[in-house]
DNA sequence: GGACCCATTGTTAACGTTCACAGTCTTCCC
DNA sequence: GGGAAGACTGTGAACGTTAACAATGGGTCC
């Protein structure tokens, strides 16, 4: 009778029936401790085997007081830069062992931050990571010390959060160097959002790169990262004289730049150069090829889980680290020689 | 003495001395139980505000055997179409109140889906979307029914589990038949992995508006969709006589594709015209803007949440669904009348 | 040969919630 | 006024794991 009856899954009461030991000792097996006699966990892992017991994590949660779950709050993950980071994070997680739940945030403002940290408290993770690269976002994370370890990506000044991060102001000053060095007489820059940190990151180093030259630096042209925004800047800029030298804030405003150049008659790189910022796939098939900043993204990744690991994990107080990663140059078509 | 000593988060009991109630009617008012005097819980109300309790949801995912975690299983969600069906089942999952879990892999192989559904399975999810476009995914799913709800995303023919996914057909039927109403003699084919069902999908739409125009079918050239498999293709047919209509089986192909003809002097659209496949928000600032099929990622990852809460909170057994999203035509300048 | 240590195992009690059931106190009806 | 049907609340036992401690047995050391 009743074999019907879906039969319910086993726990470890089970198992120690099955293989004469007490559950304890079935416990121990599984945590591989130490003092465990050989036959006895053989004999364990074939009643374990046998029946198919899986262990419930939920209820060690419980009693550990430990998910192995990892949080992670990002902006609109269908970005190729947030995307890659939350790729690189959760490769990273996973290979340490914890689970990666993950809230994308529409936009980011103070409320929508703080319900997605409590969100994840709530459910009980380790520790959070939030990629969060507007100055809002890294404001509201400096107030919140919720009780878990948390890490920033691109999360601004280093307050009471470690944060890391991509050298955004040496990535701007790389650009506009090498526009410099090819004998420009200045560079204009499409900038992302003001609210942005990495949009000021950028501006700064190409601000400081045009600084040292001792060059004015022009009004920069805002954008907001899309390629549209990218598309209208670069039609004000081919309608401006003496503009031979562009460095836009991402390449996929770099790729309305070029669209717009190129709908207007004017060259690249022969009349003007364009240097873009992430080095995304498509990057190197732009026409022309674009000379770019590439941001390691899985570096990214991997260093943010490896300061929340050390957190989570590390029994000494940490001092809130800041951890740079430095952006490098790529060479391609898209700038000339004056 | 000791307040110094951080104060452990306060639980139920806690609440329910402060109220003067038992922990059962706090869990009431938690649940919003009928039966509650409006007096006690507004009683159990400020407690809980006072003392800035949270409820332990894994306690409560203990006794419930429901987590409201939902696993997702991905292949690369670095590219568009991936990170924007994963975009939308987060949103959507949430919104219904759901946490989302992430597995991203890096290659998609029988024992890497097994093991993501294991892992995901194991941490006690109640409900699992893969989003597994590729054929030996798709098999693995068939196979694996693990004891929890499953909905695939792009699964191929639905056998044993749910589907949800884009008329892969019809969006190549669209664009051949587009090409061929501009007077092609026939059109080519830039095609995706053989292995990936949506490549298969195009290829199948493809040869059916060219066998239903009673067009012979040329042999398709073979993509992995980076835009330099797209590059690569884009050469040979450059150097290829009787070229005049490509379909490219998706956006960033076609843009290596545009690169090649632009690097062999080849004008699109004047004497080839390209469409491609997705409509990431590039394609319209491509040189030329790339005439294209949308696919609705976010009514994907809407659905496939739909349908996996179905199944999930439903009481009747599901007959494993096979939702079908349909594709759209996206007219730009990359093809013209021949 | 007795004390003591260590390896191995078992027993009992948490962890913080919900569920099942048993109360108590109204209210309402005949 | 007796009873029954509700509304409201409390008590005890789960859920499946790990932690703390106790118990057993064999060996070693002097």
């Amino acid at each position: 009778m009743g074999s019907s009856q879906a039969r319910r899954m086993p726990v470890m009461a089970d198992v120690a029936r099955e293989a004469g030991v007490s559950h304890q000792t079935v416990s121990r097996v599984l945590n591989e401790h130490p003092n465990v006699r050989s036959e006895t966990r053989t004999r364990v892992l074939e009643a374990i085997d046998k029946l198919g017991y899986r262990r419930n994590l939920v209820a060690r949660a419980l009693v550990t007081k430990h998910s192995r779950t990892l949080g992670v709050v990002s902006f609109d993950t269908t970005l190729y830069g947030p995307a890659s980071t939350v790729y690189g994070i959760e490769q990273a997680a996973r290979a340490a062992g914890y689970f990666v739940s993950i809230v994308s945030l529409k936009s980011i403002d103070r409320t929508g931050v703080r319900d997605a940290l409590d969100y994840l408290a709530d459910q009980g993770v380790d520790g959070i990571v939030v990629v969060a690269p507007q100055r809002s976002a890294a404001q509201t994370l400096a107030d919140l010390a919720p009780g878990v370890p948390i890490v920033a990506v691109e999360g601004g000044e280093a307050g009471d959060v470690s944060v890391v991060c991509v050298d955004q102001v040496e990535g701007g000053r790389l650009a506009t160097e090498h526009l410099l060095s090819l004998g420009h007489e200045t560079v204009w820059h499409v900038r992302g959002p003001s609210d942005w940190l990495e949009a000021e990151g950028r501006v700064a180093g190409w601000r400081a790169a045009l600084a040292q030259a001792g060059r004015a630096a022009p009004e920069p042209l805002a954008g907001d990262w899309s390629p549209r925004s990218g598309y209208e800047a670069g039609r004000s800029l081919a309608s401006m004289a003496g503009v031979s030298a562009v460095f836009v804030a991402n390449d996929q405003m770099a790729l309305g730049v070029l669209r717009a150049f190129s709908e207007q008659g004017v060259k690249v790189p022969d009349q003007v150069s364009v240097v873009g910022f992430d080095d995304i796939p498509e990057s190197e098939f732009f026409s022309p090829p674009l000379t770019t900043i590439r941001q390691d993204f899985d570096a990214v990744g991997r260093n943010s889980i490896e300061v929340l690991l050390q957190q989570i994990e590390g029994e000494e107080q940490r001092a809130c680290e800041r951890l740079v990663v430095p952006p490098s140059f790529v060479a391609r078509a898209s700038t000339a020689r004056v």
